[in-house]
RNA sequence: GGGCCUAUAGCUCAAUUGGCAGAGCAUCGGACUCUUAAUCCGCAGGUUCCAGGUUCGAUUCCUGGUGGGCCCA
């Protein structure tokens, strides 16, 4: 069943033997490990000395030194490490027994008087001490700690409470998710949920996991975009809304991609794109104001500037600066051709993009987005790669589209939406014609949303920014299994 | 999907040309009533990721597999 280390268990029931209960109920605390040394603050041991305060905490305990009748430990809670002064004198025979028992790990709850040790350290000099929690595991080394990134990523836990930068990810990533709400909350728009599971998957172009509903006898499709329902919500007059939520795409892993992630997706009534691009400026440039405390984050070699405004440029003017192309060139799909070929000789058999809009992302993937490295705002995007955007007035060839990329990845996708309800028919055909002959990330026909478009859709622009990513930015981490807490990996053997 | 790297004690890491598998921390036993990676004495701890192969002998070399990391598509 599970395979216990003998020697541990032999103690938990030594422990027994002796009345001390290894995992008791119902202790409590009055406070945090920082809130200690904030009462000690700078104040010296003779005036301590005098104050009869008595605070009672509990922590896991991260290192132990005894000698003899006495001991310090070290104390770990949410709020930081305390140290913690024990004699035999102080706490009585019975609870210094407690103490020569306990290991590293284990969770400790102590009350006592505030002090400093001779060599200055702020401290709680114990007068009661009990075990609150037996660690019956092994713990790492405790100085270097886990490096090993798989132990750490399945066993999170134990990253956790051995890494503070580890800690320090994860109340960063809160922090933008909270400072998020409070972005558009402050701008009317409300919080909604919709479908993780659907009947027909839409609103991205990825391939989707399938599940089944017994009762239903139905095949779900997890959601890869909520975008089609948060558009019905804007028919039904919510006008603005926002969902922050997880998104299922059945594709590879890497460290930028991983198949749960999270997505802010936002669409408001009665703006453009524009004003969406002017936000999302806003947005970023706070957050990072407001968790790295600065407008300019280190990220690997790089230094982000996230101050507004970003840089705009269409996808035309990109590749162009980057191929030396030509303005008519770059919309001549055989001069593209040609140039790919020249710089791809061995793609001469592969099936090739045929059209301006398949060249204008190859051409976008490979020579464009990882120089990228400054915040811009891409666009300029053909319509035949943008099936829910609405076309330009000045060139119906292209979308009134843009994509943020930050540090050569996508942090941001935004469109005016398409609501003409007769040529979202149209684009949909297409894709499903797509699928049929082979593209299985091409979208399917949602007659239920043309439906709602019926209705009349608003003018409206929306957007969906990946949380995943942006918190890798604003955390400088490398890899996007860093900044979630349970990245998918495979079963361990 | 392809390439490169990687897997040794609970953790962090060694092991010479292919020649008895080791250290630090943790654990276990002992000493010590102000330590700061406390110190001192002692004990114990291994399917060297898995399955084959070469060899008198494999942690080391070869083949295949599995997990992980990085890069590319």
């Amino acid at each position: 069943m599970y395979d216990f280390d003998d020697r541990r268990i032999e103690k938990l029931q030594q422990l027994r033997e002796r009345g001390i209960a290894p995992y008791p109920h119902g202790l409590h605390i009055d406070h945090t490990a920082a809130e200690v040394l904030a009462r000690i603050g700078d104040r010296p041991q003779e005036e301590l000395a005098e104050d009869d305060t008595v605070v009672t905490i509990a922590g896991r305990l991260m290192s132990k030194r005894e000698m003899g009748k006495a001991g310090f430990a070290r104390l770990q809670d949410r709020s930081g490490r305390i140290q913690v002064f024990v004699r035999k004198n102080d706490i009585g025979a019975n609870a210094f027994e407690v103490w020569k028992k306990l290991d590293l790990g284990d969770h400790v709850h102590v009350s006592g008087r505030l002090m400093r040790t001779r060599t200055g350290e702020a401290s709680v000099q114990a007068h009661t001490l009990r075990l609150a929690a037996k660690c019956i595991a092994a713990m790492p080394d405790k100085h270097k700690g886990v490096e090993d990134r798989e132990f750490r990523t399945r066993r999170r836990y134990v990253d956790l409470f051995m890494n503070e930068d580890s800690r320090e990810v994860f109340r960063r990533r809160s922090e933008v998710v909270r400072l998020i709400r409070r972005f558009f909350e402050d701008r009317d728009y409300i919080e909604v949920e919709t479908p993780m599971m659907h009947v027909i998957p839409g609103g991205a172009a990825a391939r989707p996991f399938i599940t089944h509903h017994n009762a239903l006898d139905i095949d779900l499709y997890l959601r890869v975009a909520p975008e089609l329902y948060l558009k019905r919500l804007v028919v039904g007059g919510l006008e603005r809304v926002f969902e922050i939520n997880r998104n299922f795409r059945n594709e590879g892993i890497s460290t930028r991609h991983n198949p749960e992630f999270t997505m802010l997706e936002f669409y408001q009534a009665y703006a453009t794109w524009h004003d969406l691009m002017d936000l999302t400026e806003q947005l970023i440039s706070q957050l990072a104001e407001r968790v790295c405390g600065s407008t300019t984050v280190p990220f690997g070699a790089h230094r982000l500037d996230l101050s507004a405004p970003f840089r705009r440029a269409s996808m035309a003017e990109l590749i162009c600066e980057a191929t030396g192309l030509s303005a008519t060139e770059v919309e001549d799909p055989a001069a593209l051709r040609a140039r790919w070929l020249a710089d791809h000789p061995a793609d001469v058999d592969e099936d090739l993009p045929s059209t301006m809009d398949k060249w204008f992302e190859w051409f976008f993937d490979a020579y464009v987005e990882d120089s990228l490295v400054q915040p811009t705002f891409v666009t300029g995007f053909p319509a035949g790669i943008s099936p829910l955007s609405r076309r330009s007035d000045e060139d119906p060839r292209f979308c009134e589209r843009f994509e943020l990329i930050i540090a050569g990845t996508e942090i941001a996708n935004g469109f005016n939406e398409l609501n003409d309800p007769v040529d979202q028919a149209e684009r949909f055909a297409a894709q499903a014609r797509a699928r049929e002959s082979g593209d299985d990330e091409a979208m399917y026909f949602d007659r239920d949303y043309i439906d709602a478009l019926t209705y009349g859709l608003p003018p409206t622009a929306g957007e969906g920014i990946g949380i995943d990513r942006l918190v890798m930015l604003l955390t400088d981490r490398q890899s996007i299994r860093d900044v979630i807490l349970f990245p998918t990996l495979r079963p361990d053997g």
